[in-house]
DNA sequence: AATGCGATTCTCT
DNA sequence: GAGAATCGCATTT
């Protein structure tokens, strides 16, 4: 395994999305190690894309970190009870990241498993087993992923990722992206990027 | 200070 | 496929 430097995410944003498919988030937590494959992603093009939260360069405190270096994790709070986890992207004052949508699990099973439903792995029927990490803010609860890591280097060891030693072939299909019907003529851009056939994308 | 809503998920039917 | 849960955040007053 390893480690993504920050060149990787400094790149166009449609490309490292594309790019961080098949790649691992590793999360070394106190309770243990977790290791999740990324399979499914979204890109957000600010200040241009009226679906980003940084459309318009709207810079906030909700939105400050997009506006930093790439290679930083941006984690925001929505519907009052869930988190999704991005990917910031592009140099310094380009406000644009990467929503991590979907991830296989690959180590940690039983870890998630409480997160998610207070259960060891073992004890999950088949549904509960797919939801472990089939959404964005599905697998910020199986990896305990909230608030607490926005702004977080993704470049350090308590949260990274990391590529095989061996690159394996992957097939990757694209869509318009989920839930931005609000977003006009950015709404249907195909800027939804997954791996072909792989049981944990969302939909 | 008040308002309105959301890059979602879960539980029904 | 519809409706509820539930509150942080950006915007408006």
């Amino acid at each position: 395994m390893i480690k993504l430097t920050r060149d990787f995410y400094e790149n166009n944003t449609l490309e490292v999305a594309k790019n961080l498919l098949g790649k691992y988030i590793v999360r070394h937590h106190p309770s243990g190690k977790l290791i999740g494959k990324i399979v499914e992603t979204e890109a957000y093009l600010g200040p241009l894309d009226k679906a980003a939260h940084s459309y318009n360069n709207r810079r906030t405190k909700r939105t400050e970190v997009m506006f930093g270096p790439a290679g930083i994790l941006y984690v925001f709070s929505i519907y009052g009870m869930y988190y999704c986890a991005n990917v910031v992207t592009e140099k310094i004052n380009i406000p644009q990241a990467v929503l991590i949508r979907a991830l296989e699990p690959i180590e940690g099973f039983d870890i998630m498993a409480l997160n998610r439903f207070n259960k060891n792995y073992k004890e999950l029927n088949k549904k509960q087993k797919i939801n472990l990490t089939n959404g964005p803010s599905k697998l910020c609860n199986a990896f305990n992923i909230n608030k607490d890591l926005n702004g977080e280097d993704l470049c350090s060891n308590n949260i990274n990722i990391c590529s095989l030693d061996e690159v394996e072939e992957i097939n990757i299909e694209s869509s318009p992206r989920i839930n931005i019907d609000y977003a006009e003529e950015f709404k249907d851009l195909p800027w939804r990027f997954y791996i072909k056939d792989n049981p944990y994308v969302s939909i």
